[in-house]
RNA sequence: GGCGGCGUAGCUCAGCUGGUAAGAGCGCACGGCUCAUAAUCGUGAGGUCGCGGGUUCGAGUCCCGCCGCCGCUACCA
C-alpha cells in the first residue's frame, strides 16, 4: 500500500481563520481524499502554532493565560474545519506536549551535533511597530513606517548555524529539481541560497511563552524554528519509529508564498542538522485577492469562511473554492464570480443534467433505471476525461480534474440533445440513452467526491446505488459500464440551487 | 540598485521548445428545443496578443529598448 502525507502550515490563533486559510486546508483536504480513493494510507496533518510574542501580549491585554487563551482561538479553527467537513488524521497544537518533546528532542540533536552555538544578536528595532528592520530597510536609521529613530538592540541568543548548509542545500536543490512547485518559487529559494546564508537567530530571552531551550532555562524558541518541527512531530519523530518511517520524509507541505523561505530555505536545513531527510515537495500557492489586495488578518478583506457555507452551501463552497482559484498563482476571488459559477456549473450543468436524466427515467422508464450499454458514444469521452482527471488529481492540480469532468457533464448535456429521448417512445432507444446518462453520473460522483463528497453520495443515491465510497477499488469502479440498471431512480429537490 | 515574473476577446484566464485561418469558460446577442433548476443545444461577436524596433520564409511565441504592474533581495505568522 502507497503511503500519503500531506500537510497544511500550522496556523497562528493570533488570527480569525478566513477563506485564506480554508483555502490551503481545503486544498490539503481534497489531495488527502483524492489519496484515500486510489486506496492509499494517508495521514493529512493541520494545526496551530500558539507560542510567541503576539500570543502573549494579546493574553496579557485581556488578563488571561496564554495557555486559557489560544484553547479558545485554536478551538475556532477546529469549529471552521468541521464545517467544512475538512477530514484531517491529527490537529497538532504546538502547546501539546508531544510537541514540545519533539522539538527538545529535534533540537537537542542539532545541538549535539554542533549546528547550534550561542552568539550575539544585534539589530535595528521600532518601538512603534514593534519589529525588527535591517540596515537596508531602515531609511537613514529611521523606521520606513513610522520616521522615528530606530533601537539598537543586542540579545544574547542561541544561533543555527544555516550558513554551513548552504553547499548541502545548493546539491539538494541541484538534484530535485521538482520537489518546491511552481517552478518560480523554486528559483527563488534556490537563488537565496545561492546568493549566501546567514546564521540564525533562533532563541528568544525577553519572553518566556515559548518551548525552553533544554540546554538553557533561560531562552525559549523562536516560533517559526519551533514551529516547523510540527511536521515531523505529528508523524512521531522519536516516539513512534514505524509511523515515522511510514509517512516521513515522503510528504507533501501545502503552504502560502509568504512563507516560502522558512520552508524551503529553513527547514530542509534544519532537517539536514538533526539527520533526517527534508520533505519530498513543496507546494507554494498564491494568494486569495479581494479587488486586488490579499485577503488577511490586517486587512478589513477578511471573508468568513461559514457564512459563505451558508450562502452557497458546503459542497458548493468547497467546489467553488478549489475550481475557481488554481493552485499556484494568486487569482481573484469575488462574490460576484462565486455565484456566476455556482450557477453555471452547479446548478445548470451538473445539478440540471442530474434533474432532466431522472425527470426522463420516470416519464418514459416508470422510474426504473436501465442498464447502461457497453458501446455507448459516450464511452471515448467518458474514459478520455477520466484519463484526463487522474493525470490532474496526480499533478496536484485539481481545478484541471474538474474541468475534465465537466467536459463529460456538457457532452452528456449535449447527447441528450442529440437523440431527445423525451420524444421518443418507451423502449431499447431510450433504454439505451437514459442508462448511458446515469452512467455518467455514477463515473461523475465518484471523480468529484474529493471535493464534494455529500454531493457525490447525494447523487449516487438519486440514481439508485448504494455505493460505499471509502471503500471501493478505484480503478474497477471508474471503468464504463457498471451501471447495471433496474433499480428505482429518486426524483429530489434540485441538487444544487440557483443563487439570486 | 540586483535577480525574476506579468501585461492575450467585456470578465477570469490557456497558449510547451516560433509555423494549420489568434483559443476556453463565463457574460452578451440571435436562433432552436421544451425532458430539466427561465435550465439545455446551436451560431455569432470581428481582441493593434502593453508600446516601438529587430531576427526569420514565418513571432503572443526569439532578441533589444520603452511604459505599466508585481515578486524575491534574512529573522513579519
Amino acid at each position: 500500500m502507497k503511503s500519503f502525507c500531506v500537510t497544511t502550515p500550522i496556523y497562528y490563533v493570533n488570527d480569525a481563520p478566513h477563506v485564506g486559510h480554508a483555502y490551503t486546508t481545503l486544498h490539503a483536504d481534497v489531495f488527502a481524499r483524492w489519496h484515500r480513493l486510489m486506496g492509499d494510507e494517508v495521514f493529512f496533518l493541520t494545526g496551530t502554532d500558539e507560542h510567541g510574542l503576539k500570543i502573549a501580549e494579546a493574553a496579557e491585554k485581556q488578563g488571561v493565560d496564554p495557555q486559557a487563551l489560544t484553547d479558545v482561538t485554536s478551538q475556532r479553527f477546529k469549529d471552521v474545519w468541521a464545517k467544512l467537513l475538512i477530514q484531517y488524521d491529527d490537529f497538532i497544537r504546538t502547546t501539546d506536549e508531544r510537541h514540545i518533546k519533539a522539538v527538545k528532542a529535534f533540537t537537542k540533536k542539532i545541538y549535539d551535533s554542533g549546528y547550534i552555538v550561542k552568539d550575539t544578536w544585534e539589530g535595528l528595532y521600532c518601538i512603534s511597530c514593534e519589529s525588527n528592520y535591517t540596515e537596508a530597510e531602515s531609511e537613514n536609521g529611521l523606521c520606513p513606517i513610522h520616521k522615528r529613530k530606530l533601537e539598537s538592540v543586542k540579545e544574547d541568543n542561541y544561533f543555527f548555524k544555516l550558513s554551513e548548509f548552504e553547499d548541502r542545500l545548493i546539491k539538494y536543490y541541484s538534484e530535485n529539481p521538482k520537489w518546491i512547485e511552481p517552478e518560480t518559487k523554486y528559483n527563488e529559494a534556490f537563488s537565496f541560497i545561492k546568493s549566501g546564508l546567514k546564521d540564525i537567530s533562533i532563541t528568544r530571552s525577553s519572553f518566556d511563552w515559548g518551548i525552553s531551550v533544554p540546554w538553557d532555562e533561560t531562552q525559549v524558541f523562536y516560533v517559526w524554528f519551533e514551529a516547523l518541527i510540527n511536521y515531523v512531530t505529528a508523524l512521531g519523530y522519536e516516539s513512534d519509529s514505524s509511523r515515522f518511517s511510514n509517512f516521513w520524509p515522503n510528504t507533501v507541505h501545502l503552504i502560502g508564498k509568504e512563507i516560502t523561505r522558512f520552508h524551503c530555505v529553513w527547514w530542509p536545513a534544519m532537517c539536514m542538522a538533526a539527520g533526517i531527510d527534508p520533505p519530498s515537495k513543496i507546494l507554494v500557492h498564491g494568494w486569495l485577492l479581494v479587488k486586488g489586495e490579499k485577503m488577511s488578518k490586517s486587512g478589513l478583506n477578511k471573508i468568513d469562511p461559514s457564512e459563505l457555507v451558508d450562502e452557497f452551501g458546503l459542497d458548493q463552497f468547497r467546489y467553488l473554492l478549489i475550481k475557481g482559484s488554481p493552485f499556484g498563482p494568486d487569482s481573484e476571488f469575488s462574490y460576484e464570480e462565486l455565484k456566476r459559477r455556482n450557477n453555471s456549473d452547479l446548478a445548470n450543468n451538473l445539478g440540471n443534467l442530474l434533474s432532466r436524466v431522472v425527470a426522463v427515467v420516470h416519464s418514459k422508464c416508470d422510474g426504473i433505471s436501465p442498464k447502461c450499454s457497453s458501446d455507448s458514444e459516450l464511452k471515448q469521452d467518458v474514459e478520455d476525461a477520466v484519463e484526463a482527471a487522474v493525470l490532474s488529481w496526480n499533478n496536484f492540480a485539481p481545478a484541471d480534474a474538474l474541468e475534465a469532468v465537466w467536459n463529460m457533464i456538457k457532452r452528456t448535456n449535449f447527447y441528450l440533445e442529440k437523440y431527445e429521448p423525451w420524444k421518443l417512445e418507451p423502449g431499447d432507444r431510450i433504454n439505451a440513452i437514459m442508462g448511458d446518462s446515469l452512467e455518467v453520473l455514477r463515473i461523475v460522483s465518484i471523480l468529484i467526491s474529493p471535493v464534494m463528497p455529500t454531493a457525490a453520495c447525494d447523487m449516487l443515491r438519486r440514481i439508485g446505488l448504494k455505493i460505499d465510497l471509502k471503500n471501493v477499488d478505484f480503478n474497477e469502479e471508474i471503468r464504463w459500464g457498471q451501471y447495471l440498471g433496474g433499480v428505482p431512480v429518486i426524483k429530489d429537490v434540485p441538487l444544487f440551487a440557483r443563487i439570486k
